[in-house]
DNA sequence: ACAAGTGTAACTAGTCTTGTTACAGACCTA
DNA sequence: TAGGTCTGTAACAAGACTAGTTACACTTGT
């Protein structure tokens, strides 16, 4: 599947700016090293997670960006509808001049059923806060013994 | 979201399948022509339903495809999961020698999320039955008043 | 034997994602 | 007010994937 990973990497943007929070801003060159991605390629998500408030930037020097609530006030849901992706899956819709007329009625019911699948993820992503995934992080450090290296 | 319409098509094709489950088997140009597309795409995903058991094939002359049980008995989990798509949301991982210990152990953590995610949605396909889809059909078709158009 | 089907490879066209470069505009600070 | 930091965004290239087609070998009923 040509499935993206704008998801991961937004969730991974909006736990950077929830864990820097008290530095304040933080650029998007910063956050693209942590993500090991370019920093056109955050600062695009962030643009969405601007446009639905989940985010605020400060334009120019000492600028970047912050988180806009708390994190246990951000779902991972908030994160995927800003992201603005579309449907999930797609159900091509057949023209009206389509011969067989069962086919016509047929795609409508399927992208109906298939929309509440998605509905039922999009539920399960609300149930779930990005302080959440920090607690998880953390968990997932000490387990790992990460803190006794540093 | 460069998200296919492959699970569509494939219930589509399997709704084909049972409703002309009478008639025996069905060619896959009979179901490209009721799909609107091509007969080479529609063996393709029948050759991913035939791998998982939810449809045979007869080669040959007087050919075809049926379902190998009964339309209660198909979820659309079966069909979504006999695609094998793999996982919905990519989470690239990161190498260990990246320089953001946080960011390797992030990752790990959004997956396991995001796989939750996916599962609750394939627990709500498991639960649509072939049946319920093709009733839904009937149903529509009676309140749009098709039947009486024909 | 022949016609009717399937399975599959190969190729094309179109689309989407990701990565990059480039540059204008915003903004802090000296 | 000048210069260095940032962001926003356009433009482009590379790579991956989907969908559509053609082609052809193989299977099977009549």
């Amino acid at each position: 599947m040509a499935s993206n990973s704008r998801l991961a990497i937004a969730i991974h943007t909006a736990g950077m700016l929830a864990a820097m929070a008290e530095s304040g801003c933080v650029t998007s060159e910063k956050i693209a090293e942590s993500v090991s991605t370019n920093s056109v390629v955050i600062r695009r998500i962030i643009g969405s997670l601007v446009k639905h408030d989940l985010v605020e930037v400060r334009m120019g020097a000492g600028g970047g960006s912050s988180l806009t609530r708390s994190p246990e006030e951000i779902t991972l849901a908030d994160i995927y509808l800003a992201l603005e992706e579309g449907s999930l899956f797609q159900v091509p819709v057949l023209d009206q001049e389509h011969e067989c007329k069962m086919g016509i009625t047929v795609r409508p019911v399927i992208a109906e059923v298939l929309q509440e699948a998605e509905d039922d993820l999009i539920k399960k992503l609300r149930s779930i806060t990005l302080a959440d995934v920090m607690k998880r992080v953390r968990t997932r450090l000490i387990e790992t013994g990460c803190f006794e290296e540093k």
